[in-house]
DNA sequence: AACAGTCGTGTTACCGCAACCAGCAGGAGC
DNA sequence: GCTCCTGCTGGTTGCGGTAACACGACTGTT
């Protein structure tokens, strides 16, 4: 018979019992189990000895309850199907496994009422830290953190006010980037395909600082294409063959990320257009699976694995009580691969 | 200046705040924020409003130990990077969301010993219920997950006994099956391309699955190629290149799984091979942003939306004491795609 | 009028652990 | 001899909630 979750079988093992097993107060078990305060070798033989064969797995529950004190960092991100959060969760869990301190993920599924749902239950456990990616919150959320008494850091964005410290990349100045390298390499007629963006502040500010240039060069963006639900190449592939059949003379195809871009890429070269000499590409976000396409797509690289790590490293120090610089900003590192042709 | 971790200023606020504000005792506060016991509709009021005004969120620790009941659902897997555990996650919260529990991710990087820690943290924090992928653990982990008296579910494997309940395919099998396949149309000489697997059991056991096949048929695997590290195309391609290089005259190539698969294929596209009727090639996985593709990659679709949404509906069963199967052996379903001929 | 049955609320006793302080032995210092 | 420190150990208290019960004030019944 398996355990059930409420059989009452086996009553939760305590400091007590080991104690007992070991002939010692809980008190000592306490300070062996936690390395904490002097005890002597023998004694600390004989606990680990005894909680390790009575299979004790302490409360953290009690522990953190009696010393307020918890070793979680809650992250607050929008999905981990997106294929760039994972990696911000990456730099993150690098930098936590050397401390004590355990990340807990949430995901908001790119809902302010989600958001503020997970937010509140992160809070809820008495986390020493909050990662949260992007600045725009509801009030609700914005005003948990900043009354939760924690560090808070925001990330993945940099244009806007942080509740407490910040490590982002300027999106809209990532979007003007790109613009400009395009114009630069004599690019005309430009059309743009991404994701609908009600919620997707980030990419609508790319699109905002990108159309910016754009407009400043007298240009406009010769038309627009919004999908919905998930990125794939397929996505890219069917919203290029539109933008194409739509527009003849397109000169330029501006993808809000690069698996729609490699879908579209795949479909241009398929269809035989030159590439960079009729047609050029971009994508955004240097998703390095993608390496090994027949061109190397054109992006910029956002830098999520540096961002992870320098917000749990700003957690890390905040915890401890040191001091650190409280908003960093990244710039985007530009990459024109080989479907952008040279600057003119 | 923004709030610091360890800036007493701001002393948590409890349950007797929100009670001192409203007028009431701690108890009827405690009964309206769960909505647990009869409340008058005026206190209710009341108690809502002090609570909103003030900013409280509740203490989950000190709940969790009064009630001794946790809504988290611990999760353990190897990776978050690996594109098939984020759907596998998907499926578990599209469930979870449905109920009051929770579920708390944490990875193992294909590591024993860190699986260990990852269950000893998790435990530590007496969750309702474990989903830990794969079969294959320590001693003491095992151990572990038995003596905790919570429900325990191991995903993604069905070849072995559980501790618990299971929700998986079978490996082996699934690597029998493409076998049979690839003989079925004929193809004869195969090459091997997939990770090095001291420790991805799964996929050593569909390598095993594969290669009894084909023995019990007489032939070899031609070659086999292992790489270690993240996969991509890139991957895909350099190993596919090899692999051709080495042996002229292969006539299928099989990856373990669909991102590396994806890189041989435009590899050999673009080299000229004739697909399939040269050369086959498969992967594993059916990952779904890779539709797009010039051709679809003949591949196995692993169900892992359906283990999560299984694996998190018996943890919900259990949690409330409902029976259920404890254990679920999917088929992993065959897609021939465009990259194998048809059956001879 | 006496009684039981609601309803709404407060009181008491923990939950399992760590902070804090107390105690006790033995050696050092004078 | 005495104090004083240091090394080790144990008791008491309380963290912030909840379960379980107690209780007073109303109902409605007979």
């Amino acid at each position: 018979m398996p355990p059930r979750s409420n059989d009452p079988g086996r009553p939760q093992l305590t400091l007590r019992d080991v104690a007992e097993a070991a002939n010692v107060s809980e008190m000592t078990v306490s300070r062996v189990l936690r390395n904490r305060g002097d005890v002597s070798q023998a004694t600390r033989a004989r606990v680990l000895e005894a909680a390790r064969s009575l299979g004790y797995v302490p409360n953290k529950i009690a522990g953190a309850l009696a010393s307020s004190r918890v070793n979680l960092v809650g992250v607050v991100i929008p999905s981990l199907s997106n294929m760039v959060f994972p990696q911000v969760l990456a730099g993150i869990s690098d930098v936590l496994d050397d401390t004590d301190l355990q990340p807990v993920f949430g995901a908001t599924h790119y809902k302010p009422e989600r958001e503020e749902e997970v937010i509140y239950e992160m809070l809820s456990w008495r986390p020493s830290g909050m990662i949260v990616a992007g600045i725009e919150h509801s009030d609700a959320s914005r005003a948990m953190l900043a009354n939760s008494g924690i560090p808070v850091v925001e990330i993945m964005d940099a244009d806007g006010d942080p509740i407490d410290a910040m490590v982002g990349i300027s999106h809209r100045a990532a979007g003007a980037r790109m613009a400009r390298e395009i114009l630069s390499r004599g690019y005309k007629r430009i059309g743009f395909m991404g994701t609908k963006m009600p919620l997707d502040f980030r990419a609508r500010k790319r699109l905002e600082g990108f159309e910016s240039v754009l407009n400043e060069a007298g240009i406009d963006l010769v038309d627009r294409i919004f999908y919905s639900g998930g990125s794939g190449l397929g996505k890219g592939r069917e919203m290029t063959q539109e933008m194409l059949t739509r527009h003849k003379d397109l000169d330029f195809l501006y993808y809000s990320n690069d698996m729609i871009g490699a879908g579209g890429l795949l479909y241009c070269l398929e269809k035989g257009y030159r590439i960079p000499q009729d047609v050029g590409l971009a994508g955004f976000n240097a998703v390095e699976i993608l390496d090994g396409l027949p061109m190397r797509l054109a992006t910029m690289d956002t830098r999520r694995l540096e961002i992870g790590r320098a917000a749990a490293q700003i957690i890390a120090a905040r915890v401890v009580g040191e001091d650190c610089d409280q908003i960093i900003t990244m710039d985007a590192g530009f990459d024109p691969g080989d479907t952008m042709r040279a600057p003119v």
